[in-house]
RNA sequence: GCCGCGAUGGUGGAAUCGGUAGACACGAAGGACUUAAAAUCCUUUGGCCCGAAACGGCUGUGUGGGUUCAAGUCCCACUCGCGGUACCA
């Protein structure tokens, strides 16, 4: 019978449905485990041939889990709210709700046709208003905490106000966007409104005058991940430096903590390494130099305090404080044009053109350490962000400082003994200290820590650590995403009361912008907060007594996607986010599946809220994903077609690609895209290029033979013409743009939902890019044709051993390959099994191998199961035991090597001694001919592996 | 620049603990079956050399060194490719 899969793979997808085989129960008796797929972003493209990957890798370890006796949670959801769906909807019209729908309704099927054990009673969708109710409400807990220092944890934020009541910020050790100070009586002194701008100073999600990424384009602010060389991620439109009012949380006040748990989960180094790098911690101190002249110091933050003596300058950031107070008058115009030029200058420049730019202040300060009067400039190559947004800059040991002391022509002092400062500086911590009075003659090492004490002993400075980690700006001018639970009184945010959430997100006559430049929710009619009777009332009723106006921006695309794997545990919880009893159960996510792309966004969010989630006692781990794995990528393999462009050129002809390197095409040919679904095995399909595009219609080719094609085609029929065009290829990044996407759903229709599976595993390692190339694809789905025909009459008959040995050692090795992640090298394993059992259609054979063959090809295998006689699922059964006494040979093969080469193989009982083997390959035949008189020096054996004669 | 990852036939890749490099698959070439095609099956397939033949010789895992009886695998230096990051003091 022909293996039909398409019927048998719709069959029993329907039947598993119906009987709701993948539905998981939070109660157990089982161990859990619990496998996710990084939540994907329903786009209107749909999936290509690369997103599977990872979710059939997650698919096959939890249904190897499940088959282990594992209750294994394995959910699937939707990251709904996001910009494509909002451009689409300002272009056309259409409500992003409509199109999202759309798209996940297309994943839905798109995904279900590749036959996932996805629990789909457990989907969640960001825009959901019982979804994103808790997005709200954690960050209503953000507000209402602030980070204690001393406790390492965030804590309610009365704690913080009855401390200020009774001392003020005396001995405040907590998270802070800047150093206040003030008394108890101070405190209890200040108006409600100042008391609220004061604690705005600490909580943990707070609205703050930020420095921010504005996208004139997207009309919107971004993170700085959703940033990439000055270019948004989405949509690569330029982005500029601002001044706005935004919400932010305070992700740095948990940087610490992000970096220590780095150590205890099990993610890839490349990994850890990218969070290491971005959370950044430096160690320095922090040091106070006074302005010449004047009663007033600033502080400046440095890791090489150990340079004071050789510094020659200091540098402001254009956007410090420092910089109104240190500019005097006579260059007060210059610094005025030299900042408008900073402010004008988009990432992009800044990134792009290193130049030394800068100007003098007409300041001096003073070196504390030798008492000098050094000049004051600003300068755009620091950063108000870090540090303190000031630097003493040390030429002779920083590039940095070198370049701009070069520039202006400033003093460059060595501080290292032999160190040459005349073509660049020595930027290295290493070496002897000198022209530094009392650190002369020590270790760079040890005069950093000579210095660190001097500083706090005379009081000049402190110890200090600083983090790159800034805090996640958390307001998007947008429509499509949550809305904030927030509304203004006198200026100030309050929240709206936990149980009136969700606050639904609006409805909008235009998703622009508003005419005064408000956000998209300016638009909406319904948006005003009615105190009194807690709800959501028209915005004409602002009286700013009882009623006030709400937020008009909504939260950034990582606000969804930071907790969801919690929701996943417990998703119609109404009562809370996840609860006690199903967080216990199932702890942490033991298997996270995706792409390393994440590495700086989503996956330091969702530690952050989880670890703060934690600090409320909500979840029960401070970590959230344990085991993470990065799938590579699925890159596109184009297809070119080469058209002539040398002399006499039509425009219109196309050589084919083994011919361009000859003396008359060399360099007279320009590749083209063309679309891989009309080329099979790298040969065009002629007749399907020229009805491609009009372009092509009258397209003519020279053959790999030479012969030419003419757009004739009745002349080339008469001709007999059989030669055939052949394509260049590259691989390229899989994009609608290079005609190189290829969609599951044409591969599960023209070879089934098991082949695709088995062939993306069959590519190679899952965290290695490689490239798809439909071509191979024929070689898995023969294997599935040649089991399944091996498979149409199952017997009773009993196993030889020969038979146990294969399937034994089968299980062995899909066992370590599922174990160890290792798909790719499973599926050679059932080919060199299905053909050495291909004579055998042995119940007691062909059981097993099915349940092996089962997280792989679940459709196939569940037909064999049921062919064997089996009532119940294959997914229901058990993963056979290896039994190694299958495996037990009683021979032992060993190659002989001469000087490490091998020249012949012999074969010994098992176990036989080491020095019996050694005579008995000093004895053979052969070994005098290759020994060729000689006597060997030494011989080598190595019991079960190998024998080496040394000669 | 810095950090990370990688480089093995025409192609994707295998070699899991330092022990027969190229498993498995694609492609290609040849053959069987067939009126024919498709499908299927069989043989060959890293390169070079010798030869009537081979269980024949040499060479071979990006480059150059090294350690070892033995290196794709370990060490040192380098080249190229991919990804991340970018004035973080």
């Amino acid at each position: 019978m022909e293996y039909n899969f398409k019927e048998i793979e719709q069959r029993w997808q329907q039947r598993w449905k119906e009987e709701q085989l993948y539905k998981v129960s939070n109660r157990s008796d089982k161990p859990k485990y619990y496998v996710l797929d990084m939540f994907p972003y329903p786009s209107g493209a749909g999936l290509h041939v690369g997103h599977p990957l990872g979710y059939i890798a997650s698919d096959i370890y939890s249904r190897y889990k499940r088959l282990c006796g594992y209750n294994v949670l394995h959910p699937m959801g939707f990251d709904a709210y996001g910009l494509p769906a909002e451009q689409y909807a300002i272009q056309t019209g259409q409500h992003p709700e409509v199109t999202t729908e759309k798209n996940i309704a297309r994943y839905k099927e798109q995904l279900s046709k590749i036959g996932f054990c996805y629990d789909w009673d457990r989907e969640v969708r960001t825009c959901d208003p019982d979804y994103y109710k808790w997005t709200q409400w954690a960050f209503c807990k953000m507000f209402n905490s602030y980070y204690c220092n001393n406790s390492r944890k965030a804590q309610p934020i009365e704690n913080l106000i009855s401390y200020f009541s009774e001392h003020g910020t005396q001995n405040l050790n907590v998270a802070q966007t800047e150093e206040l100070s003030f008394t108890a009586e101070e405190w209890q002194g200040m108006t409600e409104k100042r008391k609220q701008e004061v604690l705005m100073n600490y909580r943990i999600a707070y609205l703050a005058d930020t420095k921010v990424n504005w996208c004139p384009a997207l009309g919107t602010v971004l993170a700085n991940d959703e940033v990439s060389e000055g270019l948004s991620v989405r949509g690569g439109h330029p982005v500029e430096q601002r001044v706005m009012r935004q919400w932010s949380l305070r992700v740095s006040a948990y940087a610490q903590r992000l970096l220590d748990g780095l150590d205890r989960i099990d993610w890839t180094d490349s990994l850890k390494d990218t969070q290491r790098n971005w959370i950044g911690r430096s160690e320095g101190a922090e040091m106070r130099f006074r302005l010449a002249g004047k009663d007033m110091s600033f502080t400046i933050f440095t890791t090489r305090a150990d340079t004071v003596f050789g510094v020659t300058f200091m540098v402001l950031a254009p956007e410090s404080e420092y910089v109104k107070q240190v500019v005097t008058p006579e260059h007060q115009a210059e610094v005025d044009e030299y900042l408008t030029w900073v402010s004008r200058r988009t990432e992009r420049e800044r990134i792009s053109d290193r130049k030394v730019t800068g100007v003098f202040t007409g300041s001096y300060a003073v070196n504390p350490l030798t008492e000098q009067e050094i000049p004051i400039y600003i300068s755009d190559y620091v950063l108000a962000g870090y540090g303190t947004g000031a630097i003493m800059a040390v030429p002779a040991h920083d590039s940095r400082d070198y370049a701009f002391a070069r520039h202006f022509d400033l003093p460059v002092i060595p501080l290292i003994e032999g160190a040459d400062v005349s073509e660049q500086s020595f930027d290295a911590k290493e070496g002897i200290m000198m022209n530094s009075g009392f650190l002369n003659g020590m270790q760079v090492k040890d005069a950093i820590a000579a210095m660190k004490r001097y500083i706090e002993e005379k009081g000049i400075g402190r110890v200090r650590v600083n983090y790159r980690l800034r805090d996640a700006i958390f307001s998007r001018q947008r429509y499509w995403g949550e809305p904030f639970p927030v509304y203004y009184k006198d200026g100030m945010p309050y929240m709206i009361q936990e149980d009136c959430l969700p606050l639904r997100l609006p409805e909008v006559d235009k998703f622009l912008p508003t005419e005064t430049g408000e956000p998209p929710l300016g638009n909406a009619q319904l948006w005003a907060w009615d105190e009194k009777n807690n709800k959501v009332v028209d915005k004409s009723l602002v009286d700013n007594k009882s009623v006030f106006p709400l937020e008009l921006c909504t939260m950034p695309g990582f606000a969804g996607s930071s907790a969801y794997y919690l929701r996943y545990m417990d998703n119609h919880n109404s009562e809370t986010l996840v609860s006690k009893d199903a967080n216990d159960y199932w702890q942490q996510v033991d298997l996270y599946l995706g792409g390393s792309e994440h590495a700086t966004g989503h996956l330091i969010y969702s530690r952050f809220w989880n670890k703060f989630l934690f600090d409320l006692g909500v979840v029960c781990k401070d970590e959230p994903f344990l085991k993470l794995i990065n799938q590579g990528m699925i890159q596109g393999r184009s297809n070119f077609v080469y058209r002539y462009i040398g002399e006499g050129a039509t425009g219109n002809m196309y050589i084919s690609a083994n011919l361009i390197d000859k003396p008359e095409y060399k360099e007279k040919v320009q590749p083209i895209h063309v679309d891989v679904n009309i080329v099979h095995n790298d040969i065009l399909d002629i007749d399907a290029f020229r009805s491609w595009m009009p372009e092509y219609r009258d397209a003519e080719f020279v053959l790999e033979d030479g012969t030419s094609l003419t757009s004739d085609i009745s002349n080339d029929q008469a001709s007999g013409n059989t030669a055939a065009y052949i394509c260049g290829w590259a691989i390229e990044k899989m994009s609608k743009s290079m005609f190189n996407v290829v969609n599951p759903d044409d591969m599960v229709e023209r070879y089934g939902a098991d082949t695709l599976r088995l062939y993306e595993m069959f590519l190679g390692p899952l965290e290695m890019s490689k490239p798809w190339d439909t071509n191979g694809i024929d070689g898995v789905h023969r294997f599935l044709r040649r089991l399944w025909n091996q498979c149409e009459n199952i017997t009773g008959d009993e196993p030889t051993a020969e038979e146990l040995r294969s399937l034994h050692k089968l299980i062995k090795k899909v066992t370590w390959d599922i174990e160890n992640f290792s798909f790719n090298t499973s599926i050679p394993a059932f080919m060199i099994a299905q053909n050495e059992l291909q004579k055998c259609s042995k119940r007691a054979i062909m059981e097993p191998f099915a349940v092996l063959l089962a997280p792989f090809a679940p459709h196939i295998a569940e037909e064999i199961y049921h062919r064997c006689g089996n009532e119940g699922s294959v997914h229901n059964a058990q993963w056979p035991q290896l039994e190694e006494k299958y495996l037990v040979e009683d021979t032992q093969k060993y190659p002989v090597q001469f000087n490490g080469k091998v020249r012949f193989t012999i074969e010994v009982p098992k176990d036989t001694p080491r020095e019996e083997v050694e005579s008995i390959v000093l004895a053979h035949a052969d070994t005098a001919k290759y020994l060729q008189g000689g006597q060997p020096k030494k011989v080598i054996v190595v019991p079960g592996r190998i024998v080496n004669i040394v000669m």
